[in-house]
DNA sequence: ACCCAGGCGGGCG
DNA sequence: CGCCCGCATGGG
């Protein structure tokens, strides 16, 4: 995707605490599909048929990011809510720091947001992930919107880029036309949880629902089990208590608290919510971030 | 060649 | 409840 408009809107706003490159290094679902150019800290994604240029610029006191679209008004709304540019991450951060552990991270990664994704956008990508890998995930997400998104247009017609594919869309799919994007066995879960995130439910109307109820009624799509359900609840719907646990959660968490002790899934749900509550799933991106950029190194895992 | 990945469903005790 | 297994595929 490029921004090759003819016609293009410009405006800069000012945000303190946003730091877009830790929120997109830190893997969440934008960063599955859209472009980050590190060099230039430019990130490029599509939303409603539309193309949005994000970037972060060089600031004194204070962080400007600077977004560029041809429909400039959505895109600044769009940036605002995708980026949860409302959120006091200062006042989540005074919530979260309950240890020196905790402290270092949120300075380490001082600026890192909670984004906020489609919910069918974020089933998708979260049922790709299962025993998958990162780099992986990403290709696989990326032929998926090449093979089944439809075009985004810019002037004359001319295509701009691709948008995420619908819940239709790929319930629409064969099974081995998915398996052909390199989804593997992740490819009936995706057909059928297409199925019924476009025939069964209204997955807008889950926002009305608190996390307990919300997460009861992820639980029923086939391929969503506990740990995407939470990722969902979390990075689809806004729900920072949902605190999911993945391999690299588990690891660290183990290894920052339990003196590298193992301990079951359901132990480090009730650590998590005892000591970080609502905001449980914010300090989880923080420990997730420094698990993937190197955190483990010695003791535990490489990478 | 080798290991493992932002897990899940299903089957078992 | 907990444990164990198979699972498709390719990045590192």
């Amino acid at each position: 995707m490029h921004i090759n408009y003819d016609s293009i809107g410009y405006r800069e706003i000012g945000v303190k605490h946003f730091d877009l490159g830790f929120t997109i290094r830190s893997a969440q679902p934008l960063t599955f599909y859209a472009d980050y150019d590190r060099v230039s800290r430019t990130l490029v994604y599509p939303s409603d048929g539309k193309i949005i240029n994000l970037r972060e610029l060089e600031s004194g006191r204070g962080r400007r990011i600077g977004i560029a679209s041809k429909s400039i008004d959505y895109a600044v709304y769009d940036v605002k809510r995708r980026f949860r540019l409302g959120d006091r991450l200062s006042s989540i951060y005074g919530a979260i720091s309950t240890d020196a552990t905790m402290e270092g991270l949120i300075q380490n990664f001082s600026g890192m947001r909670i984004t906020l994704n489609d919910p069918w956008e974020t089933t998708m990508c979260y049922i790709l992930s299962q025993y998958n890998n990162i780099p992986r995930i990403r290709g696989i997400t990326k032929r998926m919107i090449a093979r089944f998104g439809s075009d985004i247009f810019g002037d004359h017609d001319s295509v701009v880029g691709k948008a995420f594919p619908k819940s239709h869309e790929i319930a629409a799919a064969s099974e081995k036309s998915i398996v052909e994007c390199g989804a593997g066995f992740r490819a009936k879960y995706l057909v059928e949880a297409a199925d019924y995130c476009t025939n069964n439910i209204d997955m807008a109307r889950l926002g009305k629902l608190d996390y307990p109820e919300l997460k009861d009624e992820l639980l029923q799509i086939k391929g969503v089990g506990d740990k995407v359900a939470d990722c969902i609840a979390l990075f689809g719907y806004g729900k920072l208590e949902a605190f999911p646990v993945d391999v690299w959660i588990k690891r660290i968490v183990e290894r920052l608290y339990f003196r590298g002790r193992k301990k079951s899934i359901k132990e480090i749900h009730r650590f998590a919510e005892d000591k970080w509550g609502r905001y449980a799933g914010v300090a989880q991106q923080y420990l997730f971030f420094h698990g993937i950029s190197g955190g483990l190194e010695g003791n535990g895992k490489k990478k």
